[in-house]
DNA sequence: GATGAATGAGTCTTCATTCAT
DNA sequence: AATGAATGAAGACTCATTCAT
């Protein structure tokens, strides 16, 4: 036999489980839940189906655990970027810059989590929500709580919740633009953002743009 | 026969597709595209399942024209409320505020519209990312443009598309939020997507909120 | 078309139903529950699939509807023979004479009842024996309410309910023999087993018991 | 290894077979023959299903094993009850003792002779049918021939196979009762048969027998 | 114009069984 | 001797779609 072969014979569950894990994302990333079928996923897993079953139990389960898994790993590449040491605007563009290259680095990761997660209904959409809400805490605390300091949270002009939900429905789809323009470089695509939400429009009509600054 | 049935039956045409489609919108939103079966939408609709196809097509042209119908409805809606007299920002405003109260108004329009019509994937994502590009280019032209004349294009840290993208994006993540707060007003939402675009964070903190002057 | 065809085909939705309760007793009679496969029942049939889901539900619920078909079919063939003018133990003979009657005219009914409803477990059981409960009153009530009308209920060597329970087991264990020697006539079946629990009973009831006597 | 663990490792083959068995007649009595699963039965066993398949062969074969080896230890418990040298009736009354002592004290072995070997179909059935017919022969020569030798095979109203399936049936069915009445003694459960079918017997064996009268 | 009747095709899931170590 | 790893085969169930009336 020859060591292709060897090497994908026998191997250990968890090595298993990775294949499988892989593979399930990659077909779910491109047809969605309700399309991507067991057999394919098996099929480019290079593993029969009954041991998907057996090591990471339903179609269902599986989805979960590929959402669960892409979402750790993408909320982990963000807080490796971010360094609490630096003044708040930087530690906000360094964040966007590590989701904006986990995108381009992952693509289907960030296709399972943002597109397809929703169709499923129910429980994913909750717990893709509370990743977001998760998301949003940690990359928009600067922003926000700044602002809650100096009791702007009174006026109507102002919600915390609301603008966290907008400007993360900001970054993502510019994340989403980011993935039809691979030429344009995540620290560009992080300060875009930067200028919008940090700056607003206003500032930048008079030519006022933000820039990292470190 | 009662004039209640009689009512039901032999109706021309263009009221029965509208009843059907009527039914398609409201069984997609609710449980999307590959969930909805066309059985439970000819219940919903009155109407037997042959009439559906004769009527309107197979399922994926059924909901191809929901989506069309819903998304030159709100197109429509939007229009309506922009008020060209205005300067820039109020007409940003009067369109956000149209959008917001379409969203409130047709709940399941909208969800069609962005949750759904993403979970078929192909000819739908084209057709749906057709219809922002429409919307951003009605919405945000007043404000790219007005940047464009100050020679911003060329500056790394601006780019028309991309932010439009974002915008976009804030606006609808903050739409679906308000599906959660039914009792914030458009109004308001549309305020605090102004201040977040129009004048950015860094005002905000300073105390310097955007407010409507006409 | 041949009038072959054209009678098997767009039949009411109670003849079809019908025709797929038969082939299920047919099926589940050869095979056993877990054996028998939808698919052959909807073949035996001549009906799809689908159409069998339609109408009859899952094959769970196709099991019970045969069950409960044959064991009221069963029920009310004893009582159509059963003949209340007549003395008890003549009554009792004839409603066994029908039992195995119906048992030779439907051996696919009685084996579906007797043998089969016995391996899914569960709530058929339940069912099962609720209906040998009603068969056991039916045709024993007559022996048991003679033998507790003398006082034998408050005897160690009786108990109505035991002795029903070995009586209708008697009863069945003698149908089951019967369908491997159908040249016995019904009557004569019932006479056997008259003879040995009616002369049996008959000592009891004149308080004649048999005691171990060492 | 703590001596725990080596006593459960490189056992003799004997052991383990017998440890096997064990499990599966626990497991098969529990579920039936189609519903049990080897998974299960090897988890029970404490032991990996190759082990199973090296010793005692497909599931079939496991299930055959089972049968015969509790048939055999029902057989042997009732005869070594029966006591030849006391008249045919005490005889009869030891040996359903016997049974019944058997049936309590060996709960699993009864159900899985009595309920699931039946839902198995086929070979099964002869092989559980050749041992009801010893069980019979075994337990009911004593009444049988006795009616025999005073010519009672002659008469349409006495067939020693056909009484002898009845008595079988009423004795098992008892038995099944008796599972849900744990409080009634083998001695007595075997009196209240004894005196369903010996007085009965009895009379026969006398000459009189029961005819219809109308 | 309108529909009850009918199905082909495909999906998830399970289980007995066997390698390779 | 013993087992974790692996699968072929099969079964229940569903759904979009279309006749025949």
């Amino acid at each position: 036999m020859t060591e292709e072969v060897q090497r994908a014979r026998r191997l250990p569950r968890a090595v298993r489980e990775r294949q499988i894990l892989d593979a399930a994302v990659q077909v779910f990333s491109r047809y969605g839940y309700h399309t991507a079928s067991m057999d394919e996923i098996s099929e480019v897993a290079g593993v029969s189906k009954p041991m998907i079953y057996t090591y990471l139990g339903s179609k269902e389960d599986l989805f979960a655990k590929c959402i669960r898994r892409e979402a750790t790993r993408l909320l982990e590449a963000i807080q490796d970027g971010v360094k609490p040491e630096l003044p708040p605007d930087m530690q906000l563009w360094h964040g966007l810059r590590s989701f904006y290259r986990f995108v381009a680095d992952f693509r289907e990761s960030w296709t399972v989590l943002h597109r397809q997660a929703l169709t499923v209904g129910g429980e994913f959409a909750a717990e893709i929500t509370a990743m977001r809400t998760r998301a949003i805490e940690l990359v928009a605390a600067l922003v926000v709580n700044a602002g809650a300091r100096k009791g702007l949270a009174e006026q109507a002009e102002f919600s915390g919740e609301g603008l966290s939900a907008a400007l993360v429905g900001a970054a993502e789809s510019l994340a989403d633009w980011a993935l039809d323009h691979p030429d344009v470089s995540d620290g560009v695509l992080a300060s875009w953002l930067m200028n919008l939400v940090w700056l607003g429009f206003n500032d930048l009509v008079e030519g006022d743009v933000w820039k990292p600054t470190a």
